[in-house]
DNA sequence: GCGACAG
DNA sequence: ATCTTGTCGC
């Protein structure tokens, strides 16, 4: 049962929110770090992680996990109003300060052009790139290999990549959220991607959050 | 009107 | 997201 003003509202943000987000990095962005955003369910309980990764090395720089809880149900393309809440909590948990933050969703590859990852990075001004397991409407299939891509369009506009990250696997679907080119976000999703088909950070984020979920449970 | 629909 | 065994492949 969802509240349909609830849904009115949310939806109306989404187009008053979408015109902010800025579609270029700033002058020499080159990101050093990377954090990876999940969240775990347990019903209306909830655990979300953070995890800041080396993009050079790879190596896990910090952690964190946080419990709470939603009163928001899942709605397709209103994602946001489901996890920003604890996805904010967690990155308020952070000592360090990540040059990028890479969601588990979509950024402009969005219904609305808004996903998690603009909502996330036009509220706190951060850098975001979306990566979803799957997409919005249908796509191209990419060519086979590691780094073969094709464009996600929406309404005539390219909003997206299926971009595949292993030889063999099912594309992910790289969109920007915030302060970004989609190239760049790319080439960054393809170089945290390296060893799977999910990037290092959102891969370590979702072992960290099922993990503290269960030792609650 | 009907179907599709991030996690 | 989550419910879940065995199974194919590196």
């Amino acid at each position: 049962m969802t509240d349909p003003s609830r849904v009115d509202e949310a939806i109306a943000e989404q187009f008053a929110l979408r015109s902010l987000v800025i579609e270029h990095a700033p002058d020499g962005f080159a990101p050093r770090t990377a954090a990876g955003l999940d969240v775990a369910y347990d019903g209306d309980r909830l655990v979300a992680a953070a995890c800041v990764v080396d993009v050079e090395t790879l190596s896990t720089v910090e952690s964190k996990v946080v419990a709470g809880s939603t009163d928001f149900p899942y709605v397709p393309g209103l994602f946001a109003y489901r996890e920003l809440p604890s996805v904010r909590a967690v990155l308020d948990e952070l000592e360090t300060k990540p040059d990028v933050l890479v969601c588990d969703g979509h950024g402009r590859a969005h219904p609305r052009r808004f996903g998690l990852a603009c909502h996330l990075g036009v509220l706190t001004g951060a850098v975001t790139v979306g990566v979803a397991k799957s997409a919005f409407g249908s796509y191209e299939e990419p060519g086979p290999r590691r780094g073969d891509w094709s464009p996600v369009e929406h309404e005539g506009a390219v909003v997206g990549r299926a971009l595949r990250t292993q030889d063999g696997v099912k594309p992910v679907f790289v969109s920007i959220g915030h302060l970004i080119d989609l190239e760049s976000a790319c080439e960054l999703v393809l170089r945290l991607a390296a060893h799977h088909r999910q990037p290092e950070t959102t891969r370590r984020a979702d072992h960290l959050c099922r993990q503290a979920l269960r030792a609650l449970a």
